[in-house]
DNA sequence: GCAAAGGCATAGAGACATTCTATGAGGTGA
DNA sequence: TCACCTCATAGAATGTCTCTATGCCTTTGC
């Protein structure tokens, strides 16, 4: 569902919040690198845009209006998202010249990364990160070979040379649209669950394995697929949208689950938890910044 | 902090999502009701912006690369918030010909209702609700004049002539910046609290008055302000960059606690706990629009 | 009172970006 | 092999956004 045409562009909105932060146009447009008009001509244009007056402008400064609070404050919302984004992106352009290389899961890149990686560079500005994404298999190899500092995965593996920590959890669980059957009990066996085609990732996915695994040692087969998509946003749209139930990552779908999109249903004696841990090669002491980033985690 | 100059717009974030989830450029076109080249043009430029090559072209369509499902994770994160703006923002908008008029205070409407109305107006998509944002007062004032449906308040007030449902929780936490003294042993006594200059809201907000009666019940003094000022985000903002305390809803310091920017303290037999609850005329039949939209948030 | 300083709005010109239509090239499937 | 779908390119027109220069207003300090 694409946003409305006449949304109002990211820079106005930042520029809009800058302006309740500092108290006046002048100094937002100060802050943001742009001349005053330019600045206060955006701002009308935001307020033409949402049809109502954002700021009671003055002779010494500028005040939101009560709406302007309101919309600060759903604004400051988005602009933190982007602000992770922008930290994730700088890990990832940073790959040539970074100075602590990290390399991570997806699933960890996904939804943890960003956070951590933000938070260290407002406590490490000059410190450039580098950030691979790839899975367990690959991270594992790239620490073997010197290629990175410090991995994140999610699967227990053989980790043979390598030292680890635990930097948090996560588990597979089971979701379905608020329509679907398995809603209103919010409970279902795990043979009904096994019995049920699911949408999921493509085969060789860690998900995908984790969870035909549980399903063997329940003496159960593997599960079936009425859908295979190759992107955990994809198949977080198909169930959303659609009308059969997947298993995935909580960290994937905590915010739709909050948000009342999806339903979690408890399938008694199915479990299936993953400690994420950092990585890193044995031996070698572990980068300053690698310990720093590990502190900031934990 | 602004955003970099660079950062990518919205418009063309939803795009690229949109790509991922469609499959191919010229449909994801078609969605957003612009030319093929258009959008051909636009994904590049974003590429060009990131530094990174985002999807995989073929002649049957176009799938994302690794760094591309990564980065549509981290925008879909920006444009979930985006939404919600957006579905704010028509409830505000719609003050005339809202079917469902809505009168929420300060904190709830901010943090709790554009969730809350974005998945509503998913479920009644042809529903339009008018939204006012004022103090308790006003929001108890409105219903008792039927200038409004249904309201969401966080004190308690005398309710004479309406009926209640709590919805939900808040209560005032103590936080501050990582740097600051309390930061390390995450408590401090409630005398050193009461005597310590607090960044606050004006005389007169909500929070600032539930303080002060929990401190007089404490038999300790009015608190002092270091700061006074007249929104939340300005609040935290100041609190995060300086050098001071304050006591704010929880809700709206939740995120920057997740990510590190605020630590909160603990400062034991201080409790100042609020139910969110939503209230309506006693008497009359709740419109069905209002119980559709409580079910939702229950 | 009066000047200085800071704040915001307007006007006009110029640079820049983005859009569209039309077209071409490449691969897939019947 | 033909029809269809994919995406990329070219060129022109449109529009938007920026900047500098200026004016008006209020508050502050002398």
């Amino acid at each position: 569902m694409p946003l409305p045409a006449s949304f109002p562009e990211l820079a106005s909105l930042d520029l809009f919040v800058s302006v309740v932060e500092l108290g006046s146009v002048s100094q937002a447009a100060a802050a943001h690198g742009v001349s005053q008009p330019s600045a206060s001509s955006r701002i009308k244009h935001l307020e033409r845009q949402l049809g109502m007056r954002l700021l009671d402008r003055g002779p010494t400064g500028s005040l939101p209006t009560d709406a302007g609070v309101v919309v600060a404050g759903w604004a400051e919302t988005i602009l933190r998202a982007a602000h992770e984004l922008a930290a994730g992106l700088s890990a990832f352009r940073a790959a040539q010249v970074g100075r602590l290389r990290i390399v991570a899961s997806f699933t960890i890149a996904e939804y943890l990364l960003p956070q951590w990686l933000d938070r260290f560079s407002r406590d490490h500005p000059r410190d450039s990160i580098a950030l691979e994404v790839a899975n367990s298999t690959t991270v594992i190899d790239r620490l073997r070979h010197g290629a990175a500092d410090l991995g994140f995965i999610e699967t227990p593996a053989e980790l043979d040379g390598l030292d680890e920590a635990i930097v948090g959890n996560d588990e597979l669980v089971t979701v379905v649209a608020p329509s679907h059957p398995w809603a209103t009990p919010r409970t279902v066996p795990v043979e009904a669950l096994a019995a049920t085609p699911l949408v999921m990732r493509e085969a060789g996915s860690g998900t995908r394995a984790a969870l035909a695994a549980a399903l063997r040692d329940l003496g159960l087969g593997e599960p079936s697929a009425v859908l295979e998509l190759g992107s955990t946003s994809a198949v977080r749209a198909a169930v959303v949208h659609g009308n059969s139930p997947t298993v995935i990552s909580r960290l994937a779908v905590d915010a739709e689950v909050v948000a009342g999109q999806l339903v979690e249903v408890d399938v008694p004696s199915l479990s299936v938890a993953r400690e994420l841990r950092a990585v890193w090669p044995t031996g070698t002491t572990l980068p300053s910044l690698a310990s720093a980033l590990l502190d900031d985690i934990g």
